[in-house]
DNA sequence: CTTGACACATAGAACAGCTAGGCATATATG
DNA sequence: CATATATGCCTAGCTGTTCTATGTGTCAAG
């Protein structure tokens, strides 16, 4: 009885990913330390979530990637927003606003 | 190229089932239309995404069914929460109440 | 008499997120 | 020196949710 736990990123990963990266380049390991960081600790983004999520975004335009030497003087790999990637980001917001509307309005249903 | 458009609900359906319920005993059908109305047409729950939630709910002991007389005269399946299904949709609700805070916070972030 | 709304249901595909592993380097600790 | 920890990348495979596409049957309206 796996007792629930899991998905907590519950399809808001792809956005939250973009809205880092729009702060500014950045590599991957740094990004879900930054969400963690920002959400206080309520985002654990696992590396087997993050890393695919990375190869997505880039595979649909959405970020670009360089490898550069990170503050630690190793190389990592650092993403950047493309045009088509800060429209995206625009659109998630947009539809997550409207979401979270649509289920404010259910649950705040009395009788 | 699919252009998206589907996975409106995020993990969020199984919550939306069990406030509904909670309202009063009503049949699944109903619970769909009322998910619409009430979010003004954002949720469109389809029969394939409906049906079985309503059957990982009753299985997980969150919901009981029984046949009854529907308004239309016609017999339906009318669900009702259990007490276990109440304290799950509690669990749910302040779950939901912190990620949307989790979400604000980093979308809330400029530089 | 047939179309559309009601009401139930399943099969199969697609996809996201998780666990669990693996590799490599740098720094700190005993 | 050894080794543990943090950094930094990655994949494979499982599970679970949602979707599309069907299928069944009833009832009312035209």
């Amino acid at each position: 009885m796996p007792e629930d736990k899991s998905e907590v990123l519950k399809g808001t990963l792809d956005m939250l990913i973009l809205k880092i990266v729009a702060l500014g380049p950045i590599h991957g390991y740094a990004i879900s330390q930054r969400i963690q960081q920002i959400s206080k600790e309520f985002f654990q983004v696992q590396q087997g979530s993050l890393y695919p999520a990375l190869h997505r975004l880039e595979n649909r335009g959405w970020l670009d990637a360089e490898w550069r030497e990170a503050s630690s003087g190793r190389e990592a790999k650092f993403y950047k927003l493309t045009k088509k990637g800060r429209k995206q980001l625009e659109a998630e917001v947009l539809n997550w606003a409207r979401l979270s509307d649509a289920v404010a309005l259910i649950l705040r249903t009395a009788e």
